[in-house]
DNA sequence: GCTTGTGTCTCACATAATGGGACAGTAGTC
DNA sequence: GACTACTGTCCCATTATGTGAGACACAAGC
């Protein structure tokens, strides 16, 4: 059968489940209308998912994601050798900063966040671990599809990816020089100006080098 | 067909495929043998969680845990209202006491670590968040089994789950009194010494209470 | 009482997953 | 180059598998 892009097994279903209840805890009931699936499958597909630990439920019965993906999402996230190797670096950029920074992999026709600091500002851009943003919009977008013009470069974007938010990406490349992932620093344009990149540029430049070197994509020199 | 406990369908094998990433990236080879699935099985889903984020592959073919966990896991985090409502308390406490603390919730017939902070020591215990313990040791364990004799009052345990370990435990309690989390200190013996619960039972029991009134499971007075 | 909403479970049915085996690509060895 | 021994990928007849309408029990609200 159709396995082409989007098949209708089980597993397909079971991720349906688990997209609903990613959004919020709902009761079967309410799982049934958000999945579009009858009430005995979607059921049968929630309590064997309970079974695995990936779904739990509340005093009231209500489903919700289950313990079991914290660690499968721990797991996860320590696969990247990228995400490891980025921390210290992340943070010294975070504290030179003050803003917001992450760093973004692409993953199909999407980035994801895996790693993240969040400025200690009151007013603050939030991206959390894990999440799903456009290749479509952003610095880091950009940085991840066409590359820099200069190797060694930042790009900025102001009020691209959602307004009032500007930001200043640079690559981090393997040995082959392939960009491998994006490094950012983002936030309020009151405080970073329209051109970020001015403030900012040099610093994450930096924060890509050093992740380089710990994640031993790069020799110290050159 | 059996599903009273352990079922044999594909999503039972798919969280196989799931767990056996979890230790460790794998080729598809090492997959079979890992979960004991035939070849073309293994294969089928395997490619069909990649489908799906859960699992992405590296440059080399291997399988290793895919993006997608990482928001699965970031928004399972989130249904712990505890979770969030511990973050401050809990770094207060790691300040405090320089050791690693926990939030520890029941699960079955397992606890699970729902938030954690490190140590800033070199030596240090680590518990990371997502870990599944048991409950048949550690002061957490004894928190969330049986209580605490005296409400308000903190358990010790000295290298009881771990050799060398010691930990200091109090009670989360809901409104109607019931134990609904345990935060926990842990950390070598040799700082710790044998009566952890003088040097840091104070500090856990106040942590505790501030969850509490942050989570709103306790009205400020009392 | 009756009605409408839950969550749960059963069971005959046919859809959907199965896995042995074929295939192609890549090292490694002689 | 030809051989072997691995890979990962794909096909397709077979049947085990998941399916979902409907029955059921329970609770809340007219």
């Amino acid at each position: 059968m159709g396995n082409t892009v989007g098949g209708v097994g089980v597993l397909d279903k079971a991720v349906d489940v688990l997209a609903a209840l990613e959004v919020q805890p709902r009761s079967l009931s309410e799982l049934v209308v958000a999945t579009g699936l009858p009430r005995a499958t979607a059921h049968r597909l929630a309590t064997a998912l309970e079974q695995h630990g990936l779904v739990r439920r509340d005093d009231d019965g209500r489903f919700m994601l289950g313990t079991r993906l914290l660690s499968l999402g721990q797991a996860a996230a320590e696969t990247w050798p990228l995400a490891t190797s980025a921390a210290v670096p992340l943070a010294t950029l975070r504290d030179e900063t003050g803003e917001s920074v992450q760093l973004f992999v692409r993953d199909g026709e999407e980035r994801v966040c895996i790693a993240a600091l969040q400025s200690l500002h009151g007013l603050r851009t939030i991206v959390p671990l894990g999440a799903r943003l456009p290749l479509s919009a952003g610095s880091a977008a950009r940085v991840l599809v066409a590359g820099v013009s200069q190797p060694g470069d930042w790009v900025q974007s102001v009020g691209e990816r959602e307004a009032g938010v500007a930001s200043v990406s640079a690559p981090v490349r393997d040995s082959a020089g392939r960009i491998v992932a994006a490094v950012s620093v983002s936030g309020p344009i009151e405080r970073t100006t329209k051109q970020p990149g001015k403030r900012y540029g040099a610093f994450v430049v930096n924060a890509a080098r050093q992740i380089e070197v710990n994640a031993g994509l790069r020799g110290a020199g050159a």
